[in-house]
DNA sequence: TCTGGGGTCCTAGGACCC
DNA sequence: TCTGGGGTCCTAGGACCC
């Protein structure tokens, strides 16, 4: 069997947890650059409140409804779940970190355990320690849990936050219940076709022929259907190191200075390269993209972006960051108000065991430079030591203007107890 | 004025091989 | 009239997820 367990509005309760004046009250947390609201508490959604809204337009709406907004703090979330997962792991073994808020986990040889049970023991303990509510879905396959996962979130009265398909009348109760845009897996795209077919819940997807569903949907949706079907496809994935790295940020304002442009991609750039450092890979590839303001219509609009292909894998700042800046020129179009801008790598291998190159490597004094460079702004911090190519005066700009303290990655952001 | 950011997987088609 | 057949690998872009 797997579990989906998910927290519930996951921001807004780490927020709660240190701040007990917003049990209760409508929450909304920010994303990036404080632009618009990527998770709300019940009372907020009660309020209709809508999600991805721009804060700008929304502001009176949470004034008059004395909604509590405030910036998105990671360092408490990304700390705040790392605490869930690891009371995870006491459960099982077995657990697939799939998101900040929610993981997979796998119980194998549990065939004498009440998971009905064992699920209540899961949520009570990751409240008890941490203060985060979740619910918990239990099935024979992870299409399955992540269904009865919404259905103890939607019915917490009848289910106590956890819910187990361990019969087929149950998990044909549920595939009757619930919408095809509401199944993991159905975007867009799909529901299109599948309501054009007449499909409403996700038992009709399941009715349809696996032959027409694989011509249409291809491997992916096929591994669905059998998926809700309750034949597992998909197995419990549990590597952490990750394939692809991104920085991306959109500005406070629209740039068309080619030399600003340059200045963002080599500190997204040194950033990648950091991150690479951290899960100790090395990549191949940096895609680097440029694009104007998609919500400004009356402007000339662009978006541009180059993959640079590199003879060696590197994590060097340095060497990221020269590359990616030297696309700039190729990509940036003449009088184009830049709005956003981005480095993504792939191509990731790990940094002790790579193949090597017979003609080229890289300068061998990187590595220990590196090494210095994280050692220092671990102990320093705020980027005390950056690439010239960055602008050196600027800290960073990022919009935050209601952002909650760092109760628990800060020393000096502890909670005081009387 | 102000509208997020970071991932994964699959597939078609091109380039190449014998 | 008729111009082989069978593969592999890579990549961009799409669809999806949170």
């Amino acid at each position: 069997m797997f579990a989906l367990v998910d927290c519930n509005n996951f921001y807004a309760s780490c927020e709660r947890v240190f701040n007990p004046n917003l049990q209760g009250k409508p929450i909304a947390i920010l994303s990036n650059n404080d632009g618009c609201v990527i998770s709300r508490s019940d009372e907020a959604k009660a309020l209709n409140l809508p999600m991805g809204a721009p804060i700008f337009k929304w502001e009176a709406f949470c004034k008059a409804n004395n909604i509590a907004v405030l910036s998105s703090n990671y360092p408490l979330y990304g700390d705040m779940s790392s605490r869930v997962m690891k009371i995870l792991e006491q459960f099982t073994p077995d657990v697939e970190v799939y998101s900040i808020d929610e993981a997979f986990v796998e119980f194998k040889g549990f065939e004498y355990v009440d998971f009905n049970n064992y699920g209540d023991q899961i949520r009570s303990r990751i409240l008890k320690w941490t203060g985060i509510p979740t619910c918990v879905g239990i099935a024979p396959t992870k299409a399955l849990s992540k269904i009865a996962n919404k259905i103890a979130r939607k019915f917490p009265k009848e289910t106590s936050g956890v819910y187990v398909i361990d019969s087929e009348e149950k998990r044909l109760k549920a595939l009757n219940w619930i919408p095809l845009e509401a199944v993991w897996g159905i975007g867009r795209g799909l529901q299109k076709q599948l309501k054009a077919k007449g499909c409403k819940k996700a038992v009709d997807f399941v009715n349809l022929s696996d032959d027409w569903v694989r011509k249409n949907f291809g491997s992916t949706g096929f591994k669905l259907k059998k998926e809700l079907e309750g034949i597992p496809q998909l197995e419990l994935d549990e590597t952490t190191t990750k394939r692809a790295i991104a920085t991306t940020r959109s500005f406070d304002y629209t740039y068309d200075d080619i030399n600003y442009i340059k200045e963002r991609i080599s500190t997204f750039a040194s950033s990648c390269a950091e991150k690479l450092r951290k899960q100790n890979s090395s990549c191949y590839v940096i895609y680097v993209t440029l694009s104007s303001d998609r919500h400004k219509k009356g402007l000339e609009q662009h978006r541009g972006s180059i993959v640079v292909n590199l003879p060696y894998p590197t994590n060097s700042s340095l060497v990221i960051s020269n590359e990616a800046v030297k696309v700039v020129d190729s990509i940036f179009k003449k009088g184009v108000k830049y709005k956003r801008a981005g480095v993504i790598v792939s191509g990731l291998v790990p940094t002790d065991n790579f193949q090597l190159n017979m003609f080229e490597k890289e300068d061998p004094k990187h590595q220990p430079l590196m090494k210095s460079i994280d050692k220092l702004n671990t102990k320093y911090g705020d980027y005390k030591i950056k690439i010239a190519s960055q602008d050196l005066q600027r800290t960073w700009k990022m919009r935050q203007e209601r952002l909650s303290p760092r109760y628990t990655t800060n020393i000096r952001d502890i909670i005081v107890v009387k």
